[in-house]
DNA sequence: TATTGTTATACTCTATAACTATA
DNA sequence: TATAGTTATAGAGTATAACAATA
């Protein structure tokens, strides 16, 4: 009778849980292939955002929130979200304004913010792009059934609330 | 009756599949929350692998595939492991060989091959840090319990078999 | 001819620290 | 004083293309 579950990329050896007193072969295997899926995933994601007209990484990112809050933003709200300093966020922005994606005006309420805007074409792109990625997830996620991205869906969200604590 | 399901950190609208015909919102959040979860551990990992004397992300995997591979490996095995170019392999050697975490010498049996070797100093510091991770793993999958644990890498799993496929 | 590694070049992202302008 | 943004500086990672050495 032949093996039918598939085999993750990543396993560790029989002796790792004596190997490493306190480890646990199945936490690790979890987190180290969770890292590998998200590779997979970036790796298939950046030349189609390159191709798509919408830069990097870092720059789709900045697309993508400003497509979502649906209105102009301050540069200090994005760079909280993405988690890097306002210096970087400066860089990205520049990156993006010289590309036409982003339109970059004053506050009108406070002189010392200025707020950030995609452009027409830019926003084209964004929603061009985002449903080949929501068709590409569709076609990902079926190789699982629908009770089990359910539980795939839960499971996640127990461990980013685990996550939000982390310390290494 | 109050809500006991933890709520994932993205989420798509009532109206998503709607607006995004062909789309799959049990699909979409799967795949965006997961990578939430993979920049949070990212997010934990890189100044502890900094602190740790590893220098960066990219150097620590270099590290960690030398570790695991028990001998030395030239320079065009690592590249292809880690997805990057051959030129991209020689300018994270330099930073590590300047770090004094690896060592470089020649290939005994092929001309055009060099050999990479990791420390003595950088072998210990692996270990070191991988105690620490292995341990920060068990307590972050201990948000799960062990039956839920297998059923998210046996998901995973299937993932990454459909992802080596993916386009977009 | 094919492969391995290096070099030159360029770009993006990243952080820290100092600075200006505004609140 | 505190906040928002920019600039200067530095460094890491990334790719492409051309190149030398070796197989």
């Amino acid at each position: 009778m032949a093996r039918q579950d598939p085999l993750p990329r990543v396993q560790m050896g029989d002796a790792f849980e004596t190997e490493w007193p306190g480890a646990s072969r199945l936490a690790t295997e979890c987190v180290l292939n969770l890292w590998v899926l998200a590779s997979q995933i970036e790796a298939a994601s950046q030349p189609s955002v390159r191709d798509a007209g919408l830069g990097s990484m870092a720059s789709f990112n900045v697309l993508t929130i400003l497509h979502g809050a649906g209105e102009p933003l301050p540069p200090s709200v994005i760079s909280e979200r993405m988690m890097v300093t306002r210096g970087t966020m400066t860089g990205i922005l520049d990156t993006l304004e010289r590309r036409g994606l982003i339109r970059v005006t004053g506050h009108p309420a406070d002189g010392r913010m200025r707020l950030v805007e995609i452009t027409p074409p830019a926003f084209d792109k964004v929603i061009a792009y985002r449903k080949r990625v929501h068709a590409a997830e569709r076609r990902l996620l079926a190789a699982l059934p629908k009770t089990r991205q359910a539980g795939l869906l839960k499971a996640i969200a127990r461990l980013q609330m685990a996550a939000a604590e982390l310390t290494i």
